[in-house]
DNA sequence: CGACTGCTTGATGTTGCTCAACGTGCGTGG
DNA sequence: CCACGCACGTTGAGCAACATCAAGCAGTCG
């Protein structure tokens, strides 16, 4: 896992993401002098659906969870890794988190104030593009979950979960699972129990080998054809 | 129904969604410059998942349904009637359609090269601001379907579905349903049949009249309560 | 009138949840 | 150091929810 230095002035940062590569130094510096950093130990809530959002948040070391609290049951909308943002869609219309977000790891990060971020886009267009980019990125993304989620059986959403922790998250195939079961359970829509049955049964299928947290993925194409088949 | 009278001149028209209103005439007459009319035959497809997607697209009069095109079933996103607008998530990463729009009753739509909405949004705040705004609406609007399609059990759902329709599509409590109940069941990520064995039910318990396609919601508490209690 | 499309209903099988029991590691307090 | 509680993980059995299949029934259009 790379570490990123985080530098006292944004205008040196390196766990800056690069939408911000579009802001002039000046902007940048009004970004610095309105933000400050918060360490969060893993199990602990960022923020809680519901809640005022004054800030935008940047992950700087970690990781955290954004879920949508249900009906007894949680669903995680999206894992959040360095350098990666936290902006809700609660910003631009009642000024309210739409989901909460929570430490899976120990994690770091960064509070800008909300303002600043929203004068900065409407007076630089090009950040603005990007920043309209990003959230079409996030739209796109979530329909792929509709997809997965409402179309198919447990079997093709486990095992796009699977594509999703080691291609988009962890970045590896060997890769160590630092989240529960049921979260798991929670990102894929089903019980924890038919997460860990689904697990099993591929495991006994020679698609997947787990030693205690570290899944590998023995062979893709399988699983590549059970998520396509639902 | 309430009809809109289109005219030959944005500046003008009636038939414009507000966000619109932040626009100047001369930038209304940029667009204006550059749209077209079209007419959808009732089932007619107006554009397809994957194909470019060069407009911004105005309903002017009729319905729309905006759907991905799943394994075999179709998930219906949401209903669009005038004067809404339609502008995927795809204009700003790949310039292709991640959903599919068909017309559900005849319908005319505006058209407005996409180029010219974004050289807009960046040349004038206010409207980028409306336009950030709308599509975070949509977000989370996707949100609430979310919890709904994973976590809420068949009733729920199609009561879900029906104070959708009843309140913010067609606007009125008897209202008439010019969607088939095969929409129905993709509004609400189901079988036909099991729709239909719902809405029975509902009629069985007096919750909801059926005239023919003229749906009555007599008791929105209890409709309600089975919305609330998944 | 016949073919077709959309709607409706019942019967049947599959899927996935719930519940209950048990195992395991880990921290805490005696 | 052990005893205990607690959270997480695992497994099996039973049941509720839902899809699928099959058949029949209007309405409509040529």
């Amino acid at each position: 896992m790379a570490r990123f230095i985080q530098s006292h002035n944004c205008t040196e940062c390196k766990c800056r993401n690069s939408i911000f590569d579009a802001l002039s130094n000046d902007e940048l510096e009004l970004i610095n002098n309105n933000r400050y950093e918060v360490s969060f130990k893993a199990g602990e809530i960022m923020f809680k659906q519901g809640t005022p959002s004054p800030h935008f948040l940047c992950l700087t070391t970690g990781m955290a969870k954004l879920y949508i609290e249900g009906h007894g049951k949680n669903l995680i909308l999206s894992l959040v890794k360095p350098i990666e943002y936290i902006f809700g869609p609660g910003t631009y219309v009642d000024n309210r988190h739409h989901y909460s977000a929570s430490a899976v790891e120990d994690s770091t990060a960064c509070l800008v104030d909300v303002n600043i971020f929203k004068q900065i886009i409407r007076s630089n267009p090009n950040f603005a593009d990007e920043f309209i980019r990003s959230i079409s990125l996030m739209t796109i993304f979530n329909f792929d979950q509709f997809i997965s989620l409402t179309q198919k059986q447990m079997n093709g959403r486990i095992a796009d979960a699977l594509f999703y922790l080691s291609e988009k998250i962890y970045g590896s195939n060997p890769f160590e699972l630092t989240i529960s079961r049921q979260d798991l359970a929670d990102i894929s829509g089903m019980s924890k129990e038919s997460a860990i049955r689904i697990l099993k049964e591929f495991k006994d299928e020679g698609i997947l080998s787990a030693n205690g947290n570290v899944l590998h993925i023995l062979n893709p194409q399988q699983l590549k054809k059970i998520s396509e088949t639902g």
